[in-house]
DNA sequence: CACACGTCCTGGTAGC
DNA sequence: TGCTACCAGGACGTGT
């Protein structure tokens, strides 16, 4: 499943292998797939053809690509959301065939990509994902819209989302601030994407075994220290799952599928009931939360006693 | 069939 | 009381 280190790794591929290419035509076979798009599918299409894919920028989640249009003046950019499933799969016909994914939802034809592929697939099995042609808008601090971008803007759907923990421009200090000043549990406060970006349920349950923290610890009793400890083991997890997945992907193959090597090998925790803590070896404990699944180490991170789930 | 999960949306609550 | 900000949880969607 995409989170920051996945979705990073989409975004450096797409900068090196599709910056620069001029959008010829674009299909949509799910029409769900571009369900944010104000114009519907064919508006989608309209807006793409003829345009540049200047870059790839992306905040937490978020990917876009700038698009580069002398006949407008305002500025927009191609946006994806992976959700749960999705891949951007870079392709060259002459080189990987006609063979079309069972779960091509949209397929992007380009000229003039820096690899010669003539494919931009946006793959997606579970459709949680989505694309969309949005406006540009000015970030509010003035300083760059995300990792890769050497704009001040953002996509207004992303206008909300808060600075991730690979963003040089996140204010460390002002997180630990809003987290304490919170009145819910630690997990929430990491998943909430307003606080914190590009954290899901994988690195949230990681990195709060690292820091030795419960997921339902309350932040307004967590101290300064205790926090940056959490966003510090979350910044390092993510670090060493980008240094794995930013290697596994070919030229032209941009994969995303979560599937990866670092999710079989590397986890300490998450997807791993029952089997022994790699710090104490007692058996890890499944709980169900938020209507998702939560791993911890029951010696490592005890419940609290007034918790918040 | 329940389950996997991120985001959007709604309805509710806490605090001023 | 009324307002605002925040928070919890259901809905969405597909395939195993």
């Amino acid at each position: 499943m995409p989170e920051l280190p996945e979705v990073e790794t989409v975004r450096d591929g797409l900068d090196r292998l599709v910056a620069g290419a001029v959008v010829r035509d674009a299909e949509v076979f799910r029409d769900y797939s571009v369900r944010r798009h104000d114009g519907g599918p064919a508006g989608f299409a309209d807006q793409l053809r003829g345009r540049r894919l200047v870059g790839a920028v992306r905040r937490g989640k978020y990917l876009w690509l700038p698009l580069a249009d002398p006949r407008q003046g305002a500025s927009a950019a191609l946006l994806a959301h992976l959700g749960m499933s999705g891949q951007l799969l870079v392709r060259d016909p002459a080189v990987a065939g006609e063979w079309a994914h069972p779960h091509l939802r949209v397929r992007l034809h380009v000229d003039e990509a820096p690899s010669g592929a003539h494919y931009v697939d946006f793959v997606d099995q579970r459709t949680f994902g989505h694309l969309a042609v949005t406006d540009l808008e000015p970030t509010a601090d003035g300083a760059s819209g995300g990792y890769g971008s050497p704009l001040p803007a953002l996509p207004a759907p992303v206008a909300h989302i808060a600075r991730d923990l690979l963003d040089p421009a996140l204010d460390r200090d002002a997180v630990v601030a809003t987290v304490r000043r919170r009145r819910t549990g630690i997990k929430r406060a990491l998943l909430d994407q307003t606080v914190v970006s590009g954290i899901g349920n994988i690195y949230a349950d990681e990195a709060l075994w690292r820091a030795r923290v419960h997921f339902a610890r309350a932040t307004d009793t967590m101290t300064r220290p205790v926090v940056h400890r959490v966003l510090d083991a979350a910044t390092e997890v993510m670090t060493e799952a980008l240094g794995q997945g930013g290697t596994s992907f070919d030229a032209l193959y941009v994969n995303v599928n979560g599937e990866s090597g670092y999710f079989s090998r590397s986890l300490a925790v998450y997807g791993r009931a029952g089997e022994p803590c790699p710090r104490c070896a007692t058996p890890v404990r499944r709980d169900e939360f938020m209507n998702r699944s939560s791993f911890t180490c029951p010696r490592c991170q005890p419940r609290p006693r007034q918790g918040r789930w």
